[in-house]
RNA sequence: GGCGAGGUAGCCAAGGUGGUCACGGCGACUGUCUGAAAAACAGUAGAUCUCAGUCCGACUCUGAGCCUCGCCA
């Protein structure tokens, strides 16, 4: 018998988390958040991480906002999980993340090379460029124009093709199921998130965001997660409080973009209104005669 | 009210002797994605305040109007 697998997706402010803990209740399963900025320590108010009463969410608070972070180690930290369970759920917003679960991402073995990455952090996109289509230029034809000019991803994959490959590891294969959430409506969606902003600063976000500058430096935090660099852009006098919440919606609500062109590719998603008032006994008859199966 | 400066995209903004004008940044929109993914990157759309005049041709020159800003009253 496969391993089944139930994956919640969706843009950020659909209520994925309180759906999985709802769901989890009704069959033996293990909560795996998948999410990049939740797994911070600390970084609680401005990222809307919840913390159950009742049940434990894995994948979360996983390293203090100084610590590098990837998603290998995020994999690495939540991958037991997957078969000591025999219903893992994954409620994730962080594509990336899900796909390393449900498709496999071979050279995440691939470690970083410090050296490496400091002898090309200095060269330009063209440099890279050559260099890499030097080394491998099947995968440089490969990568489209996007990725082509992005530096990140020139010195990764010059650190894949120098690397020694190993033996990828093969992914495990599941009998998946990936519940999709979003609102049909724009604007209902817009005022949504617009109030779960305005909640997390009158609920303590600008007091976290001061607490966490107090331990860390400004840049860590800054280019790291929506939210925290408006509110570091107000403490430091730059924005107005109202400027303030309008940069952090307008993050928000462009992050739910990325996230939507992110999961509109997945296939096989069931996609459901979140507001529906039915939602959860639909997901449940759903999700119970799958596992049963 | 007087004097001065100025009105170019949602915002900021460059320019030129009159010649398909229209740099750029932010934002917006669309997308990319095998170790930073709430990141990084790519592509697309969008403008000359109004009216009249000169001219083959006006965003550019002239006049009037409207509006904004500064100083003086």
């Amino acid at each position: 018998m496969t391993q089944k697998l139930l994956c919640i997706v969706g843009p950020t402010g659909t209520g994925k988390t309180s759906l999985a803990v709802d769901l989890s209740k009704q069959l033996p399963s293990v909560l795996i958040s998948a999410d990049s900025s939740q797994v911070y320590r600390g970084m609680d108010i401005v990222t809307g991480k919840d913390h159950p009463q009742d049940v434990i969410l894995h994948g979360i608070d996983l390293v203090s906002p100084s610590d590098p972070l990837s998603v290998s180690l995020w994999y690495q930290k939540v991958k037991d999980l997957l078969t000591k369970s025999p219903l893992p759920i994954i409620v994730g917003g962080t594509g990336l993340y899900v796909k390393a679960i449900t498709e496999g991402i071979p050279t995440m073995s691939i470690p970083p090379n410090p050296s490496l990455r400091a002898e090309l952090e200095p060269l330009s996109v063209l440099d890279l460029q050559l260099h890499l289509a030097g080394l491998n230029s099947k995968k440089f034809s490969e990568m489209n124009n996007s990725d082509k000019h992005n530096k990140r991803r020139l010195v990764r994959a010059i650190e894949i093709a120098s690397a020694i490959t190993p033996n990828f590891p093969k992914n495990i294969s599941h009998d998946t199921l990936i519940i999709g959430l979003k609102f049909n409506n724009q604007d209902r969606y817009l005022s949504n998130l617009k109030s779960r902003v305005k909640a997390r600063v009158e609920g303590g976000a600008i007091e976290e965001t001061k607490l966490l500058l107090s331990k860390y430096n400004a840049d860590l935090l800054s280019h790291r997660a929506i939210g925290y660099r408006s509110i570091i852009a107000y403490l430091g006098g730059s924005l107005t409080r109202s400027a303030m919440l309008t940069s952090w919606l307008a993050d928000e609500y462009a992050y739910s973009k990325r996230q939507m062109t992110w999961f509109s590719k997945i296939k096989n998603v069931k996609w459901y209104e979140c507001e529906d008032p039915h939602l959860f006994e639909k997901l449940a008859e759903l999700v119970t005669s799958w596992y049963h199966k």
